[in-house]
DNA sequence: TCGACATAGATCGTATACAAAACGGGCATG
DNA sequence: CATGCCCGTTTTGTATACGATCTATGTCGA
C-alpha cells in the first residue's frame, strides 16, 4: 500500500517548532506580552521543553512575521513598531482589505456568511464578557476570514500579516476606550457581504479602517524613542 | 530604513546565513536552478563552507519567501508554483503595483527618475547582450524600485515577494519568446513617473501586468497533478 | 563621590554528534 | 515478469557542547 501518513499533499509530520511558534504568537496577539519584551532562548526552552534549536527556528519564523525583532548577539524581542510603520500598515490595509471585501461580497455563499456570523457572535460575547485579549484575536480573525472567502490565498496571507502587526500597533498606540464601534462595523460588513453587494462591502471596509486608524495616537512622530536612542548612544 | 540600534558603531555581525540565502536566491531568480530542484543540505554546506545550522536557517528564510519548499523529512526543493498560485500572484500584483506606481509618480524626484533610467539602461544592455538571467533579475528589480520610490516599505516588501515568485512563474509557464515588449512598457512607465502623472503611471502598470500575464500559459488548470494527488490520497 | 576599567556571569552563535526517517538496491515470492 | 519486503546507505531532525559576545557587578584611582 501507499503511504497513508500524509493525508493531503504536503502535510506530513509538521514542523516541530509550531507549538513554540503558535504559543508565542498567541501571547503576542493577545497582548499578554508587551512590545519590547525580551524573549530569552533558555527561558523558552524551559517553558516548551524543547532544545534551543527549535526555539530559534520558531523565533526566526516570528521575526519573519514582524512580530519579533532579532537583534544579533542580543536576543529576540517582541516587535515594537514605530508610528511610521503603523501608518504604513494601515495604508496597506486600506489598499488590500476593501479589495478583498469586494471580492468576498461577490462570491460569498451561504456557509461563508454563516461562518462570519458565528465569528461575530463569539466576538460580541468576548467583548461583553470583558475578555479583551480574546476579543482582539477574534477581531483580527474576522478580517482574515473575509479575505479567505475572497479566495485569494496570497492576499489572505498579506491580510494575516497586516492584522497581526495591527495587533501590536493597537497594543502600543490605542487611545480610545470604546471598542464597541468595531462590532457595529463588522455587522454592517457581514450584511453587505451576505447581500452580495461588493461596492458596499468595499466602502464599509474602507470606512471601518479609517475609523480604526482614528482610534490610534500616531500624531507625534516617534521623537521620544529616537531622541532617547540618539542621546544614549 | 528602520532604526538600526548600532547605527554608528558599524554593523554588528549580521546574520551569517545571508551569503547562503543571497546566493541561493540569486540562483533561483536567475533561473539557474529549475523549480523542483532538490537542495540537499550537505551539498550546500560544501559549497558555502558553513555548517548545516546555517544552511537550514537560510533555507527557512527562503521557504518563508516562497522560493523554496520545505518538505518534512524530505528536504528542501526550489518552489514549483501551481498555475492557480501563478494567477493569484498576478492578481495581487494587479492590485498593488498600479497603486504604488501612482504613488511613485506623485512623489518622484529628480534622483528617483535617474535611478530608474539607469536601471532601464542596464536592463536594455542585458537584453541586447542576450544575458537572459541578468535581464530577468533587472526587470524584477525595476518593479521593486518603483515601489521603493513610493515610500511604502510594507508594500515594497510585498512587491519584492511577488516579483520573486513571478520569476519562478516565468521559469515555468512562459510561452512567448519575445521579451522586448517589456522594455517599451518600462520606458513608458519611467516617462509617466518622470512627468509626475499618477493616473498614467497606474494605467501603464496595469496594462503592463496584463501584458506580462498574457505571455504566460496558465490555460490548463493543473489537472494532472491535482487528479493524481486526489487519486493517490 | 564619581567614573573608568576589569572581571565574572549570562546569553547568543555555530559546529558537531547522535537518532530517526526516507531512499534505493537486491532478493524472495506470486 | 512484476510486486512486495528487507536492509544498507544517505539525508534530515534534534540536542548539546564549545566559543564569542554582551551585560552587569565590583574595584580601583582621581
Amino acid at each position: 500500500m501507499l503511504v497513508e501518513k500524509g493525508g493531503a499533499k504536503g502535510a506530513r509530520t509538521v514542523a516541530s517548532w509550531q507549538p513554540v511558534y503558535l504559543g508565542l504568537k498567541d501571547a503576542v496577539l493577545s497582548h499578554r506580552v508587551q512590545p519590547g519584551t525580551k524573549l530569552p532562548e533558555d527561558e523558552l526552552t524551559a517553558i516548551y521543553s524543547v532544545s534551543r534549536t527549535i526555539v530559534r527556528a520558531a523565533l526566526q519564523a516570528l521575526a519573519h512575521d514582524n512580530l519579533v525583532r532579532l537583534e544579533p548577539n542580543r536576543g529576540a524581542f517582541v516587535a515594537h513598531p514605530s508610528r511610521r510603520e503603523a501608518r504604513e500598515v494601515f495604508e496597506a490595509r486600506a489598499l488590500i482589505e476593501p479589495h478583498v471585501a469586494r471580492l468576498a461580497a461577490e462570491v460569498a455563499g451561504e456557509e461563508d456568511v454563516a461562518g462570519l456570523t458565528q465569528h461575530l457572535e463569539r466576538e460580541h460575547a468576548a467583548l461583553k464578557a470583558g475578555e479583551d485579549s480574546e476579543a482582539i484575536k477574534l477581531s483580527a480573525l474576522f478580517h482574515v476570514s473575509i479575505a479567505e472567502i475572497a479566495g485569494q490565498s496570497i492576499l489572505t496571507e498579506y491580510v494575516r500579516d497586516l492584522v497581526s502587526r495591527s495587533s501590536l500597533i493597537v497594543a502600543l498606540y490605542w487611545k480610545r476606550r470604546d471598542a464597541t464601534c468595531e462590532s457595529h462595523a463588522h455587522h454592517a460588513l457581514v450584511d453587505a457581504i451576505a447581500r452580495n453587494r461588493p461596492s458596499d462591502a468595499a466602502e464599509l471596509m474602507t470606512s471601518h479602517l479609517v475609523d480604526l486608524l482614528s482610534g490610534l495616537d500616531l500624531s507625534l512622530g516617534d521623537k521620544q524613542a529616537l531622541k532617547l536612542a540618539d542621546i544614549l548612544k
